[in-house]
DNA sequence: ACTTTCATATAAGCATGCTGATAATTATCA
DNA sequence: TGATAATTATCAGCATGCTTATATGAAAGT
């Protein structure tokens, strides 16, 4: 089987690269593995992986509200918001009406929450552990950067 | 504003790292900027991420069957279906009943559809080469292969 | 004071990823 | 041969990302 793209031709006429070898595409293929994998360790607990990382996220910074949260984790206040509903309709996490200030509803963690939290966090530290399971201190902080690098370039 | 993860303690006693600079959601956030950008640039065009994908994975192999491009794209033949049907509806990718094998049924690109995608492709080499604007050679092999390295680290 | 602008919350709809099902056909083995 | 296993296509349902749209307070400008 040959692909169109890999025909010798002068560099002007020639295609683009196999799919299989754009960075693009591994990038999506690596997160997409990390993503099934967090998924299937968190399903035991009842999570998926948007709600670890909101948790998460809440128990760093206590109080944010859901336009804090959405920016801080890159996602629309859209998505977040019905992740948030989801886990406050479970009782993970509280928000306060009476505290709305400027329309804004500060969250944080019910102690099950937090409960909760810790417990996935022992799962997902072992996979966080596993992606790099064989990189030097070197390897990984390099990894780290050039992500971050290819990041800012492809912001607007 | 202080994370609970970054209070001095002796390490058998420390949480996870902060969010932001673990290496998972550090890959997430680049994959989904990468999306993002990919999703606008083909907006235009009437094409998804995923539908340029196939198209692109089709292109490269002609006749392959829903499974085999599954398997290729690494995702699961019920994700791929829906959107082959999809494209096939647009007529961009045609599959003859008649040549059905083995319940198999390829799938190859329109006249339509080469055209679509060679547009495409000019939008999308384009998000390509922004990724790594200012890395060399090297560092753009070095990426690619940490991540093949992570790729291969999370397999089961 | 009135209007325009801004930030927030939240709903709704679409695409894509997943898992869980079904049905049909082929391959394999007892 | 007849039962069992494997492969394929495809449906349905759920979660999460997005965009578009609405409502409501707060802030700023004229």
């Amino acid at each position: 089987m040959q692909s169109p793209s890999t025909k010798g031709a002068p560099d002007h006429e020639k295609g683009p690269p196999p799919v299989a070898q754009r960075l693009g595409y591994l990038l999506k293929q690596t997160s997409q593995a990390f993503r099934h994998r967090m998924d299937q360790a968190l399903a035991p607990l009842g999570l998926t992986t948007a709600q670890y990382a909101l948790l998460s996220h809440l128990r760093e910074f206590p109080r944010m509200t859901n336009a804090q949260l959405a920016r801080r984790a890159f996602i629309t206040p859209q998505t977040s918001i019905r992740v948030l509903v989801g886990l406050q309709k479970r009782g993970l996490v509280l928000r306060d009406q009476a505290e709305v200030v400027n329309r804004a509803s500060p969250a944080w963690l019910s102690q099950e929450g937090i409960k909760l939290l810790e417990e996935a966090n022992l799962q997902v530290m072992e996979i966080e552990t596993r992606l790099s399971k064989d990189f030097s201190l070197e390897e990984q902080t390099a990894l780290a950067h050039q992500l971050q690098r290819a990041l800012a370039n492809l912001a607007p």
